[in-house]
DNA sequence: CTAATCAGTTGCTTTATGCAACTCAGTGGG
DNA sequence: CCCACTGAGTTGCATAAAGCAACTGATTAG
């Protein structure tokens, strides 16, 4: 990133925007979620600059976001899969989704659907309480320091 | 944002981007809805530079995101308030923070832990399906072209 | 009269991004 | 053999964004 990143905070969320908040590296990532693992095929789907991309799937490899796969020698090439890491990011990604459903709609009504394959439907995630099971209203979120503030 | 911003795709993720996907926008709004509200506290709290982070308040407040409330004549002096818009990117930082957490975490502990107001424990959210109510893992996360694809 | 505070603005330098052109290894056709 | 084509980059250059320090302007504090 720039010269003075974020690291000057002590913030997960600052920790975590450093692996993915720079420009097109969450596109990247909902494409290979989505199924997209070559180079050019990142490349037309996004519109970014090649140069780009090539910075941005190495940047996502080096933290473990995607894994470089050789799938054929002579020449060798190399597809980018997800890993365990890059999927954990599927909430944010989801959350981005709504908010600009909600928010900036398209036209036409939503380009992308979830569905939930246990239930059949739609899938409309809600953050719940993991303890107690609740929906979580934003008004009932607290904040308290914790051991490493 | 950069020239070709990323109005080429119709995609809900790449509109929220296109709303706070620059830098420092999200970090911004972490702290306004931790409470942060005047500029020098901003400012000392995220280590941005000024012309920047002038730069992200106006561009919160244009997409309303927050919104500049006056607190005082002489000399008019406003604050930044968040909004229900900006309140409602919450599951996103959570899904950040809680990526952070895991991922990069820091040596003593998490710095922020969230409570659950209703049931008093602290507060690990997790996606629940809107209409079933089970708990969404990403193995069962299907995507299917929407109306406005 | 001077210093301090808040909220910016201005000017200049360093990084990132966008874009087009080029490389390189191998494939397919004539 | 010669030529075009594909996939995955690399290089060079122009533009845009970010970082940094210094400056402005209104007002209150000493």
């Amino acid at each position: 990133m720039l010269g003075s990143s974020y690291d000057t905070q002590n913030c997960s969320v600052a920790r975590a925007l450093e692996v993915v908040g720079e420009r097109w590296s969450l596109l990247v990532l909902r494409d290979a979620i989505r199924g997209t693992r070559r180079f050019e095929d990142f490349l037309s789907g996004l519109g970014i600059a090649r140069n780009v991309l090539t910075a941005r799937l190495n940047r996502l490899c080096e933290q473990g976001v995607l894994k470089r796969v050789q799938y054929q020698d002579r020449p060798p090439r190399h597809e980018y899969h997800v890993t365990q890491k890059g999927i954990d990011l599927r909430p944010v990604l989801i959350g981005l989704m709504e908010w600009g459903d909600r928010y900036s709609p398209s036209p036409n009504g939503p380009p992308t659907i979830l569905t939930h394959a246990d239930c059949g439907h739609d899938l409309h995630p809600v953050l719940t309480c993991g303890h107690c099971g609740e929906m979580v209203d934003n008004a009932a979120v607290g904040i308290r320091p914790g051991p490493g503030a």
